[in-house]
DNA sequence: CGCTCGAATGGTAACGTTCACATCGCAGAG
DNA sequence: CTCTGCGATGTGAACGTTACCATTCGAGCG
């Protein structure tokens, strides 16, 4: 029963500044119908006892819990810990905070894991980087909760929205980019093809390929590691030798790159090479890569932004894009375009 | 009032099975105590109505809400990432949920962020990659909550207790592996000088050639980025060529094999690079890079066992140690050890 | 000067759960 | 056959807040 044992309540706050505990909560609540010197007095005493308002009886009582869940499937890898960061700023802003889950890999385990964030009391949830097999599970916690993936893929799988990157445009700017650079034909080393943005990034590929009348191939999958790109590129190399490789990301790049180096083959000159995401460090391998920046703390922000419209009932905010652009980033690891 | 708008409670599941909402709450919490054919009409009406236990209510009533809080530096950073993966798993499965905040630089802002996370109801909170800056504040939080610091700081700053990696025995291997590679100076690139991990490497380094008799000196300081790594290392070469370079991250070597690249020096036959973490692609860097695995997975898990032994008020946990050992992969960016 | 009205504040109930205590029924002992 | 005691279940209250309605007070008007 002594005071300090005790977080101090609204209770206690009122009877300080001789007011009611509804008081109390109208200074919190809608300061301007309350009289400023009872306001004032109000707010001494809350500074005074240190109060905060307790959020479990808050949750409680409005049945809303200022939680947002967001769901990524690796924080290791670059792309989600940069969304991850920028939406946890964003939803700091915006008067919510996040409750993290990641998605440990396993068959059935998106079902559980999206039923135990439900569980955990988020109004919301955020999925990152969405694979096929989170679908799903998505589409039924959607029915109770509104979901919003942050993914490649554009057609809106039952009730979650998406917001994404336009990975099939990075794609297709880089085939572009390498066609003037003189290279006829590229070779794609595909990220698993369960994930939305690996495929968007192979279709995008095949489709300038197609359309730029360049020859190409598509090999793998790799699953995004260093590793795979290494091993993909032995292969590659078993059957000849390309002009350029596209590598489905950065990672891969490295153990293109690595690969390429143990044959004593030179990039740029032997074979151009190619990454995606501008992962931290891509400007400084040898040589510095070619690759393709994604807005990921951008598009972190917008699913932050279209999910909170989404729970306070606005229109669905039509300002707010729903397809980001990503931007080729062009360095040493492919040969300088040809002016002609 | 329609059955459909509200989530079913206590009493509905009550309802159904035909008993007090009392026995609802006994089944869910101490299942032994109620009889086994009432507890298996409770636990099918539960499953029918796909009941879940309100967490605000239950957070109300019991002062607990699950809730852990997590304050990391940088998410996009291999080490932080890892740890907070490991913590939010096996928070999950001791019955906690994840609230993570992600510091934003900045001088002043680390007391409110501490506030902003108490007040967000968590009911204790894990610090990653804690700097200087943190200290203060954390200090200050640690009077109403339990705070551990996941860090190389063992000191124990004011009630926050310190769970960490013995940095310092990191350094002092690689600084051993350099010698047994015939290398007799050093040059260290640190880290900032107020984070904690950086002065750990650093003063183990220092340490270290003192008591092997060998020569050096500490460069930088750099800010973990791969660029920070190039630019010292320019400096450096400025003044002469070193016999090694012992970068304080994977991320600065990486600058640093980049700048000796051009500089035509090969690595690591002129110079030897050494980084620190073990980044995923260390291993496929150009040469592929020794450096100092840290376990930090195993690192979130000890400290979210050590808060969670804090929070249910068992004793502090003796089997669980406190700091963990480092371990150095020696790959192709030194030379071999002289077997003598 | 009495009445109405609105602004400011107070009181009561309820959100869904758990805790402490009361009750019930039944087995076993006297 | 009654009493004790314990296992199983029910009842009332409380956690701290907000929603709703009631009350008070003073200003402005006829």
């Amino acid at each position: 029963m002594s005071p300090a044992l005790r977080r101090p309540s609204m209770g206690d706050v009122a009877a300080r500044a001789g007011v009611s505990y509804q008081t109390v909560s109208r200074v919190l609540n809608e300061p301007g119908i309350v009289r400023p010197d009872t306001r004032d007095r109000v707010l001494t005493a809350i500074s005074e006892l240190g109060y905060t308002r307790n959020r479990a009886a808050r949750a409680l009582k409005t049945s809303r819990s200022s939680l947002i869940g967001v769901l990524t499937d690796d924080l290791s890898l670059f792309g989600p810990a940069e969304t991850t960061t920028a939406i946890e700023t964003a939803a700091r802003e915006a008067g919510y905070s996040v409750v993290l889950t990641s998605m440990p890999h396993g068959p059935h385990s998106a079902h559980r894991i999206g039923a135990e964030l439900l569980g955990s009391g988020v109004e919301g949830i955020l999925v990152i980087a969405a694979h096929e097999g989170m679908t799903p599970a998505f589409s039924a916690v959607a029915r109770s909760t509104p979901v919003v993936a942050v993914s490649a893929q554009p057609p809106h799988e039952a009730g979650v929205e998406v917001v994404g990157i336009d990975q099939g445009r990075g794609a297709h700017e880089v085939v572009e980019h390498l066609q003037r650079t003189g290279v006829r034909s590229i070779v794609h080393i595909a990220g698993p093809t369960d994930w939305f943005d690996a495929r968007a990034r192979r279709s995008g590929f095949t489709a300038a390929l197609e359309e730029l009348g360049l020859d190409g191939e598509v090999v793998g999958p790799g699953d995004w590691t260093p590793r795979s790109g290494y091993e993909l590129t032995e292969a590659v190399l078993r059957s000849g030798l390309p002009e350029a490789i596209f590598a489905a990301n950065d990672m891969i790049a490295i153990g293109v790159l690595h690969a390429l180096h143990e044959h004593g083959l030179r990039v740029p000159e032997d074979v151009a090479v190619v990454g995606f995401d501008n992962t931290l460090g891509a400007e400084f391998l040898i040589p510095s890569l070619t690759t393709v920046a994604q807005p990921f703390a951008e598009v972190g922000r917008a699913a932050l932004r279209h999910l909170v419209s989404l729970l306070e009932g606005e229109q669905p905010a039509p300002e707010s894009p729903l397809t980001l652009a990503p931007r080729l980033v062009v360095r040493r690891s492919t040969r300088p375009e040809r002016t002609h």
